[in-house]
DNA sequence: GCCACTATGTATAATTG
DNA sequence: TCAATTATACATAGTGG
């Protein structure tokens, strides 16, 4: 903003955009750096750029996937086990009644449970709108679908380091 | 840092604290604003707080899980490796590749990606189509949902049975 | 392309209401 | 506590090597 007042937009000019992203990335992390100094306070950021195929990561790739992970409420794969917590306890809970019910349904209730639950994952429909009912047979659905997710995610970890 | 230069360090004084949090926040979201605008690349930031249980995520939680997602999408070994040969040719042709890829999938990918999770979650498409980088993003997009449904199954436990 | 410089726009610490 | 104000430090667009 110097020099002269830059309009807020994309730079079409290729070597001015890469010069002015180069400043402003080391500028953001600066401010991002200072404030999680200042205020005690934990945070990330991740900036992709055209110009490296890797990202920039900060505060750096490892502590970056440990907040993240706060984020996702997934704890990376060591802290797994110490998950005994309330939520977890919760959660096992649920999946036995899920269980259940998720053998009783009919296809079609499968199909049509499917259907909102992509109704509301897309947010077109607040779950707000679903029974008691509907939530169980739908946090069954959905957790099943995240055991497959996973394992699959196993299976191209281990394919990828073995 | 007007009025008086300010030590880089932790603000003791809570309410001082506090409002610095404030002010560099929202500064911090508008500068990284700015350079996704100007440069047209993709960026999240997550800031975590003891002002708030959640966690200020930028541009939004959705947005910022594809980000996450493409940056988990890296085996972890290439994420903290830098390019050995910076100036080779192999180097420039990655770049516009990437540029391509960052392009095509700024705008595209969060709609693709929910009609391919529908796709496989309907089981009209088997999860083995998938990339690693789709799965996880996927797994971030299901376990997101999921703890929105497990909070609501909580709330309706909590006033129904107590 | 990469610095270093510097003039100028912005962010923000302190102050006030 | 929150906003608005203001004075000052900082970030950075343009420049030349």
């Amino acid at each position: 903003m110097p020099r002269s007042k830059v309009k807020l937009a994309y730079i079409s000019n290729d070597s001015a955009r890469r010069t002015t992203f180069r400043k402003r990335e080391s500028g953001l992390i600066k401010k991002a750096e200072e404030i999680t100094t200042l205020c005690g306070v934990e945070a990330c950021a991740i900036l992709y750029s055209s110009y490296s195929p890797e990202p920039n990561v900060w505060p750096s790739p490892l502590d970056a996937q440990r907040v993240i992970s706060r984020f996702r409420n997934m704890a990376p794969p060591e802290q797994n086990k110490k998950m005994a917590d309330q939520q977890s306890f919760t959660r096992q809970r649920l999946e036995k009644t899920t269980e259940k019910v998720t053998k009783l349904g009919t296809e079609n209730q499968h199909n049509e449970m499917t259907q909102v639950m992509y109704q509301c994952l897309s947010g077109r429909l607040g779950f707000e709108c679903l029974s008691i009912g509907d939530l169980y047979y739908l946090s069954g659905l959905v957790s099943q679908n995240l055991r497959v997710i996973d394992r699959r995610l196993e299976f191209f970890q281990r394919h990828h380091s073995g």
